[in-house]
Order: structure tokens, then C-alpha cells, then sequence
DNA sequence: GGTCAAATTTTGACTTGTCAACTATCTACC
DNA sequence: GGTAGATAGTTGACAAGTCAAAATTTGACC
């Protein structure tokens, strides 16, 4: 039966194809998540030598310098994109360092908004010009339209895992 | 003077628009680090819920396997961009579980291999294939077009932050 | 052949992160 | 207005990461 050997055929191959995309899809996981390590060790370690700062709490304090009338801990830990248990430390230390303030609020006694201080404002805005500096001679080899595009391609990813995520979501909670 | 104050005005413009362009490097490096997470921590809660287990034991192990000959401490630290006091403990733990085994080189008495058991071996195959299954579905979403572009651009920020470190390295040592 | 510097791994002290359990407060409903 | 359950934050136990200092071995040079 030439038609059905032809068929089985065909079959191993579509089947050795989307291995090989699958394969694919996972070195573009790596490959991402090296790129970042890439840029995320150099600036920590560049934080630390410079600032002796970490690379979290400068992210925090940049969350906060975003939001000037303060942020309560639950939407700051999804900006930071780390739980809550972590920022109540991180918190707690950068208010020993007098960088920010507890403000409790008066409408929900179970919420604290988390403030810059004038030192924590003074300190953040000396770091993050030299932290641009740092990304921009970092990012200086891409070309402007590698630049956008990596950034609308990154737009796309990130959507992409929140449909996967919205799928698994629907199914099972 | 209408060419001084046109002058200015250009000069205004230039500057403006170069900040422009570094905030835009800022916007695409936090870009990179939200997609990142957003995958990263989206398989780390997964690795934990079904197999126990932790993404830098699963990446340990994954070096492993693509060297079965085995790796030294040094080598395998720089593959998982973590530093070698890390790698010791993680091989510690993965020992003690009968995953890894350290064997001594005769050549070199200061370093010693890493190799996966086979049991090793075994447990690494049947988390790799349901990892796998996880990571074609959160990128999901991306066409084969767009995951190829991104490959690329990925690799292209590699190298840019690698020129900048070597332009940084031949200055500073 | 001895010494001294470089390389490899380990260890100690610390920060960052997770999860699960706990406390306190709020909201909605009876 | 009292109770039940949801929500906000903190805490404890632990995993994963850092750096710097120690121990051991190697290699090169005099």
C-alpha cells in the first residue's frame, strides 16, 4: 500500500517538526533568561560596588518614587513582582535606613502606605542617573529598531504567557 | 540672532531627544525583566507543585545531562551565571539525594566532577518532558516568526552587553 | 628542589526570595 | 449588631543567591 507508507511517511515528519519548533521554544527560554542574568548580575553588581545597594531595594525605591503619594504593600509587591513576605523586610530595612516611611491608612486600619522620605528621594534621584547610564551604554550596541522591536516583541511574550496563564486559570480555579 | 536662537533651539531638541531614547533603554530593560519573571516565576511555582523540586536543582541537572562526562564545579557555575559557593551547596543537597555524585580527577586534585547518577538521569528525563510542555505553551502565543526574531534580538543584547563589559574590562584591569 | 602566585573548592555571614501559618481588620449577610 | 469569610500585613522556617576568606593543590620560576 504505497498510499499508507507515504502517509506514515508524512506523519513522522510533522512529527520530527514540531519537536524541533519545541525544542526551539525552549532555547528561546534560555536564551532569554541568559540575556537577563546577563544585565541583571552586571547592574547588581555594579548597585553593590557603587551604591553598596541591592538591585531590590533600588527597585523599590523606584516603585516608589513613581507613586509620590505612597503604595501600600500588596500592589507594591506585584510591581516588584516578588511576594509580600519579602517586601515587608525590605521595607523594614530601608525604614531603619530612614529611606522610607510606614504611613498607616486611616480608611482601612489593615493597609500601610510605604513613602519615600525627602533623604530616601534625595538618594534614589543620585542612583537612578547613574543607573541610566549603566543600561544605556549596556543597551548601546542594539540599533534603535532592534531596541523597538525587542520591546514590542517582549510586549507579545509578555501576553502570551498571560493567555497560557488565563487558559490554566479557567480549567482549574 | 535669529541663527544663535535657532541654534539653541536644535541643540534643546537634540538633548531632549536623547533622553528621550534613555529612558526608552530603561523602559526596555524593565520590559525585559517583567517578561522574565513573569516566565520564570510561573515555573518555579510549577517545578515546586509537581515535582518538589526547585528551578536551580532542574538547571543543575539539565547541565548535567547535556554533559555526561560531567562537569567541574567551575565550569558548571559559570553555565548556571551563579557563583561556585552557590553550586557547592546545590550539589551538597542533589548529593545527599543520590541525584549527583562528586567524582575526583586524577589529573587535577583541587577539582572534582559532577556527574548525574542514574537515578539521576531518570528523574531529570521525566521532569525535562513535562517542562518542556510547559514552555511551548507559555510562548504559546508568539508566531514561529516572531519567537525567531526575538532569538535573535536576544542574541544581539547579549553581545552588545558583552562588548560593553570587554570596552569596561580593557579599562578598568 | 623551594617558594610564591594562581586556581579550585569550600565555608561563614549575610541578603533575597518562597510558602504557610498567624493576627488584625474589614465586609457582607442574617 | 454578630458572625463568617475575605483581605492586608507580618512572621518563621527554609532555599537560593552574594562576597570574602580559608584550605588545598598546581605550576612556574629561580
Amino acid at each position: 500500500m504505497p498510499s499508507r507508507k507515504h502517509g506514515a511517511v508524512e506523519l513522522l515528519g510533522l512529527e520530527a517538526r514540531a519537536t524541533e519548533e519545541d525544542h526551539k521554544s525552549i532555547r528561546l527560554w534560555l536564551r532569554l533568561l541568559s540575556a537577563t542574568n546577563l544585565v541583571k548580575n552586571e547592574v547588581q553588581s555594579r548597585l553593590r560596588r557603587t551604591f553598596g545597594t541591592t538591585l531590590a531595594r533600588f527597585d523599590l525605591l523606584a516603585q516608589l518614587e513613581r507613586h509620590p503619594e505612597g503604595l501600600a504593600m500588596g500592589p507594591l509587591s506585584k510591581r516588584m513582582m516578588v511576594t509580600a513576605g519579602n517586601v515587608t523586610r525590605l521595607v523594614d530595612q530601608l525604614e531603619a535606613e530612614g529611606l522610607v516611611t510606614r504611613v498607616p491608612d486611616p480608611r482601612d486600619r489593615r493597609t500601610v502606605r510605604v513613602r519615600l522620605t525627602a533623604e530616601g528621594r534625595r538618594r534614589f534621584a543620585a542612583m537612578a542617573a547613574v543607573h541610566e547610564g549603566w543600561i544605556v551604554e549596556l543597551f548601546r550596541g542594539l540599533s534603535r529598531e532592534d531596541r523597538e522591536q525587542l520591546y514590542g516583541l517582549l510586549a507579545a511574550l509578555k501576553q502570551s504567557v498571560a493567555r497560557a496563564l488565563a487558559r490554566e486559570g479557567g480549567r482549574a480555579g
